[in-house]
DNA sequence: TAGTGGTCTAGACCACCGC
DNA sequence: CGGTGGTCTAGACCACTAG
């Protein structure tokens, strides 16, 4: 019982993606990985019972606790369902993406293998409007950088965003070059940090503008994003209206009884 | 210090509902319930410093990880955002649902105070479409039962329910008096638990069925919501094609580096 | 009934934040 | 620098599942 799929790597190994694994990362993240891998590779298919907590403590050399924070790491992404008494067991489906994936549309882009591109439409500093300084969390009157790009899949056009940028990072938006890099990757470079990230999703039609910008008719159904971004202490950087073509893009959502982070809303009026 | 709100309740409690409290209920859960409370409450404010795991641990005579582990379910509710070495936050914005709230329509319509109802358009039971063997995992050929049905938000109808049911829980539903119950309550009675789900999210425009049952004109934008929900072994139970009139509903999640339960997925073509 | 996950404790060390 | 959260251990008891 030595080469199973679950054994710890040794050396030279390099986790490839997923819980913020690297040379110097922690035991459970590792185990995390590790199951995730087993998982993806299809040693556990969707329904296969994984192995007991008792079993992998003793193959880790690690105490229950660590073996239950990794457990509960797959949990909560969606990857395996855990229940009292039975073993747990492996869900199907799509697989998850990172916080960063769903933040940075190029970022997106390159994880499902598609070559991303966006073109601005529009860059400008103005007053922001009642409704943005209540979403941005600014005083009224304050000025904001408000950006109208369209993004591309392989050359077809599939989403407009239009974004305001709260003060200290609207001039970074501002001077980079917009048509070919990810803003969202800029930003970190330059130390900016999204951390929590509020969705609201509807269906709304394609105004004229949208419909010239996307190269579709007007009035087809658009799957509209509306994204508030954070950064670690609470503080709004971006609140932006995004807007897919109906037939390009779906979000999906994984939720169990011990993991609920999607909420429907009615939309007012 | 003692008549604050996060003081443990003594007797006589009721928690309301979240973390599936009750009577006999685990410390964590109260501990979690009891600071959710106090958010809501407005005792803390979005962007408040809650109280460090130490000061709570001595508070509920709790040790520090049982206190964590209150926490971590506030974070996975995005509820709170938690960084090393500065105290916890709480997030604004909606409040979140359970997982039954999004499963089933009636309880989340009560939830936010509206009063739903139902009327069965179709009920058949048929031999299952190739792509609905594959979403059910059964074998080709099965036979399931259908269910067309209208639902409305005080007397609006605002969602067409089209939804197959895997055979033994097909029986159950047909048997019941659609146009009042709440399905998924009534199957919960008879023993049928409802433990994952996973949801998939995009726009289409109304086909004339659509606008006739909808009683709006064809071609409107429609937020759609394709669901597969699994029973706690893993078995598919429903299948369902959830249509929503495009500006009465919204989806919306909330999540972070830590808590990804979100994906989004280029649809076919 | 044996195995397994859920809850809880008491203590330890470290990394990070903010003063 | 002290306070705080992140990680990890070793052990205990209980509730539930499955054979």
């Amino acid at each position: 019982m030595n080469n199973m799929c679950l054994v710890p790597l040794t050396v030279g190994d390099r986790p490839v993606a997923g819980y913020g694994a690297g040379m110097g990362t922690t035991l459970y993240r590792r185990v995390a990985e590790d199951i995730k891998a087993a998982i993806v590779s299809g040693a556990y298919q969707a329904g296969a019972r994984l192995p007991s907590e008792a079993e992998l403590a003793a193959r880790y050399g690690a105490s229950r606790g660590t073996i239950r924070q990794a457990f509960a790491a797959l949990v909560a992404d969606g990857v395996i369902s855990s229940r009292q008494g039975a073993r747990r067991i492996v869900l199907g489906g799509p697989r998850l993406q990172t916080f960063n994936e769903l933040v940075s549309f190029s970022r997106w882009a390159r994880a499902i293998g598609e070559e991303p591109a966006g073109r601005v439409e529009r860059l400008e500093l103005r007053a922001a409007s009642e409704d943005e300084c209540a979403h941005l969390e600014v005083p009224l009157g304050s000025r904001v950088y408000h950006l109208t790009r369209v993004r591309y899949l392989s050359g077809r056009p599939v989403m407009i965003e239009r974004t305001a940028y709260r003060e200290p990072v609207g001039a970074m938006v501002a001077g980079m070059d917009l048509d070919v890099v990810s803003i969202t990757e800029r930003l970190e470079d330059l130390g900016v940090i999204f951390a929590d990230a509020e969705h609201q999703i509807d269906a709304v039609a394609a105004s004229s503008e949208d419909a010239r910008l996307l190269e579709i008719r007007p009035r087809l159904p658009l799957l509209r994003e509306r994204r508030r971004t954070a950064d670690p202490s609470g503080v709004m950087l971006e609140w932006s209206d995004d807007r897919y073509v109906g037939d390009a893009v779906a979000f999906t959502v994984r939720n169990s009884a011990s993991s609920k982070a999607l909420s429907r809303l009615p939309s007012q009026r």
